[in-house]
DNA sequence: AAATCTTTTGCAACGCGTTTCAGAAACATC
DNA sequence: GATGTTTCTGAAACGCGTTGCAAAAGATTT
């Protein structure tokens, strides 16, 4: 076990006396190998514990079945990370490249992302990447797809975006939400979120669209939340309670996160719920059952996320232009 | 942009009229190399978008700047995932090995993660390996690191363990926990945990340590609880109070869900928190802050965690043998 | 037994950087 | 101007699998 020396192929070449195009062709399952042969090969190098060199086989082979994950966590400044949910979507992404035999190079894309993608691709760190929130960075990831970097995009397709993107159904989420909420017989509603990312925006227009359609005059409010943050959400709504002569009835907030300050900041205002106002959250990340009140939520299916990501992906790099897609997206209702 | 064939070293060479060498070690900064071609060749390699092959590097080199990291999720079939403080965790180590410019190989472990990990190893996959839960592998892990496998592991120390671990002081943590429900007057304390895990077992000891030292009688209860589920704790806790006959005044929980699963299962029951049972969770997850009641748990810096796992294995790489170390740990206490 | 076709195997080249070592160029010393 | 140093550059080899192609071995046909 203590050879300094790595073992390499022609180690067990010369063991199983064969030439190391064999031995190659042995590991690799090749037609070409008589049965006796491979089996023998395949033991000696087993006996030894052998594994192939992966540099010298990714330098020779073009594709390294090594695909990137983009995920951002949030900087250690700003101390706050991603959202509970982008850990289930990391999870069910593992999984699904794990199925496929790919290795998983988690990237934490820092302040100039672009060079550092680039770079992955370029150096050929992996056959290709999967951005797991795409924030603002339509563009670059446009002029990414541009050049035929593969990508595969977790959030929301843009009108203009030529890569393929996988997301949860926002507007029906959105939809769904609010016939909840006017189900429970809500007039008065109040989307938190921020509309400039799209997802969330085809959230607050399932919303509106669904209120459109309600025979009764609905009202709808807006609350713009910047900062992804619990704390950040709380004052929101302190001060959103401040200015506000009535409060609304219903609320829907673009994660479950910002649904639980809402609930809390609301509450410490003297408000009930679920008795006076609704809520709706989003995600229904793990704390989301167990929050007082329990949280009705809305569910995306993280594993079909994984799988439907690395999918597609798979088909882009197979030279396709594999269509944008939506994920299952039910309201979880855990109305007491 | 559309060449077919990637742009290689030789190409740079050509294009700065320098031989390839020359261009690889302006690349590397080295000394060797006149500032002036340096100059050259960086500007040349830059405007033609050049990224070292890295395979082709990492073949010669022997080092491959990669490091693994293992991360139980927990399967698609549990359904539940790790803590999120993994998540956080994980978020540290990552931060942490991109300062050091190295690549993190995320890999999800399978039932037999013993060869996985070889194979990643012995395939020059990685350099080294973190690993996140170090659950009940410690004997592979100690086999591991006995063939010069270099390791680090987030946990806690087992006397007989030849790898580098590092962990929360659970013991202190545990301490904190007992001297916080002894404070608050509580004698009847239970800690809810399975002792099988070292970790989970210090944090028992540290309780029971600091419940000794006291000058008035504490009853200490356990409730070992083996699956890591919400859910799991609550049927746990219903299970628990409905076969007590008085119920604790104190709890000390493994982790935030298994204490905000006890405080829900016990409020069911009629019994009020905190006023008549004090509760400390352990990690202080996102939701912890604003569960109901706001909880009050002991906290692991997990940025000082990725810190230190990755300098301990930088070590390690550098053939040393570094001690095992202790985080930061502290209560934070959120009582109202 | 010779001729023909298949099935297996091996030689040599290749992929792309890095490193050793020898040699050229530039500079200093006498 | 000859000699010795120091600084810089390049030729060639190397790391380790994979693959194109030719050759050997074996099977089949005539």
């Amino acid at each position: 076990m203590s050879e300094n020396r790595a073992i390499t192929m022609d180690d067990i070449a010369r063991l199983a006396k064969v030439s190391k195009p064999t031995v190659s062709r042995a590991l690799n399952d090749s037609p070409l190998v008589k049965q006796a042969t491979k089996n023998r090969v395949l033991a000696i190098a087993n006996k030894h514990g052998y594994a192939v060199n992966r540099h010298a086989q990714k330098l020779r082979r073009k594709r390294t079945n090594t695909i990137a994950v983009s995920l951002d966590f949030g900087s250690h400044q700003q101390g706050h990370i991603a959202d509970p949910f982008m850990f289930e979507l990391l999870s069910g992404v593992s999984e699904a490249l794990g199925n496929l035999n790919q290795d998983l190079l988690l990237c934490a894309p820092t302040h100039n992302d672009t060079e550092a993608f680039r770079k992955i691709f370029w150096s050929r760190g992996a056959d290709g990447l999967i951005v797991l929130g795409q924030g603002h960075r339509e563009d670059m990831l446009n002029e990414f797809a541009a050049t035929a970097f593969p990508l595969v995009v977790w959030g929301a397709s843009a009108p203009n975006a030529n890569y393929c993107v996988v997301g949860s159904d926002n507007f029906l989420g959105g939809q769904l939400a609010g016939r909840y909420l006017l189900r429970k017989q809500r007039r008065h509603l109040l989307y938190v979120g921020d509309t400039s990312f799209r997802e969330l925006k085809l959230r607050f227009d399932g919303l509106v669209n669904v209120a459109h359609e309600y025979p009764h005059d609905i009202e709808i409010d807006r609350v713009e939340l910047h900062n992804f943050s619990y704390d950040a959400a709380y004052e929101t709504a302190k001060r959103y309670l401040d200015a506000a002569k009535n409060h609304p009835d219903g609320i829907f907030a673009f994660n479950d996160t910002a649904a639980m300050a809402f609930i809390s900041a609301f509450r410490d205002a003297g408000i009930r719920i679920p008795e006076d106002v609704s809520v709706v959250g989003y995600n229904d990340i793990p704390t989301a059952a167990y929050f007082t009140p329990n949280l009705t939520t809305i569910r995306q299916d993280c594993y079909q996320a994984g799988r439907v990501l690395v999918s597609k992906l798979m088909r882009v790099l197979d030279g396709d232009k594999p269509k944008s897609a939506l994920i299952k997206t039910e309201l979880i209702c855990r109305e007491t």
